[in-house]
DNA sequence: CGCGACCTTGAAGAACGTCAATGGTCGTGG
DNA sequence: CCACGACCATTGACGTTCTTCAAGGTCGCG
């Protein structure tokens, strides 16, 4: 969707900025980190679960999942992924993953390797305190999600999820106007709020029918953004974004 | 239960050991932390939804609970915590709190300001990758229990959640023989688990009725361990724990 | 043109929630 | 030591949400 941009690192560098304020030296630093930028197909996995990676992948282009896989086809999307991102940033300290890390569309990753990555933070402690942050909002995304699959019904919690996506995101520059491309099947949706495809499909009509949103051919219009937030009870406040909140 | 040890920031020496080596510097900088010494009733918040806390909170004795209110009463419990863990760590770079930390039992809890803190993690680079292990780790569990809300029955959930605190807790010696203290009752389990109360009620007497648990004044006791770790599909992986797994 | 992946819909059943009533346990104060 | 009250555990009956199974339908692409 997005032309990977000059330097495949810039995209790391703007989402710290976006986080604290980097020095030149700092930035330069990131600049120059040894990346290998690979295009992944729709559904494969990078990392799986009980891998020891030694290197983090950062987004480029195209959504990712983290996921877990338990008995007789049963699985859980836990969170999903967008240009920016490090979903795996955790390997850096966690050696054996719990989880296996796969594109949701087609995808374009940088591989940094973890050497440098510690050489990184080492380096500079300003850098390693914004990573740590950025794995503890994850874990914020983690605590929300949570919430809505113990308290919120299916409707609520899908409402959820596209105020989420919405949010995030805007903050990088990839949606406007209410719009968004939304490349997650159905099928996926019913991974990650933890529900049969057959119930997502349900919850989305009820959404459809309220004249909240319309979902068509991979693109998302969010068409009341209102009455989408108070269905999902949607409070920004857990994505710690810097300044402004929402659309 | 346990009385507080001689000095209560061993408590948090003694954690960080089991995860990282420290040098005679570094556990004497940790010990010389400043700490306030607090009890707290059953019940009792100690940090507030939306609250921007300036210290930590470092959990000598009791149990506390990380969780979210949303609507009319629903509320989610997101992690239990145990003596030796800092379930506030995050507010050292997440300003503003987007959930709540209360006691389940009756505590004893160790304030330790965030400058304190901050001015030991720069010192020692060391200490802040073994805190921020600490804070990954504690994301796992959140993954973990996303996976069982999604996918897994009353029953499985509940098991997993048996089988999750019987290894912490053993891992710190607060636990043996398969018995443990068990301060939480089944309304708070049900928040937990996302679950009503009584649904809570007969999943233990399922539990119960297979003969892989008692749960009696507040006292539970694993009588199968290994048919118990079934029921979950417990694999302590995620807990990444250093050597040993489980009893 | 045909295949595979995805979406949609209906019907029946399982899992879980809600409401309501009862009994047990424990700490506290008389 | 006893009595009380608050909180907690338990159980039954019934309703709702969500799942499962099954059968088309649509769309894009080779």
């Amino acid at each position: 969707m997005n032309p990977v941009p000059l330097h495949p690192l810039d995209m790391l560098v703007r989402k710290l900025e976006s986080i604290a304020s980097l020095s030149h030296e700092e930035r330069q630093a990131i600049q120059g980190l040894p990346a290998k930028i690979r295009t992944l197909p729709r559904g494969q996995d990078i990392v799986r679960d009980g891998d020891q990676p030694s290197q983090c992948c950062l987004v480029l282009d195209g959504w990712m999942a983290r996921y877990k896989d338990i008995s007789e086809g049963r699985r859980q999307i836990l969170s999903f992924y967008i240009p920016g991102d490090v979903p795996d940033l955790q390997s850096l300290h966690l050696a054996v993953m719990d989880h296996s890390l796969c594109a949701m569309s087609v995808s374009t990753v940088a591989l940094i390797p973890h050497e440098n990555l510690r050489m990184l933070i080492t380096r500079f402690p300003n850098l390693a305190a914004a990573l740590w942050r950025e794995t503890l909002i994850d874990a914020a995304v983690f605590r929300t999600w949570m919430v809505g699959m113990g308290q919120r019904s299916a409707r609520e919690r899908m409402a959820h999820l596209f105020c989420e996506m919405y949010v995030k995101l805007h903050a990088v520059g990839l949606a406007d106007h209410h719009r968004v491309d939304w490349p997650v099947t159905q099928i996926d949706m019913a991974y990650a709020l933890g529900l049969s495809n057959v119930h997502v499909n349900r919850a989305l009509q009820d959404l459809r029918g309220r004249g909240l949103i319309t979902l068509d051919k991979r693109t998302l219009t969010i068409l009341n953004w209102g009455a989408l937030c108070e269905v999902a009870e949607f409070d920004p406040v857990y994505l710690h974004l810097e300044k402004r909140a929402a659309a």
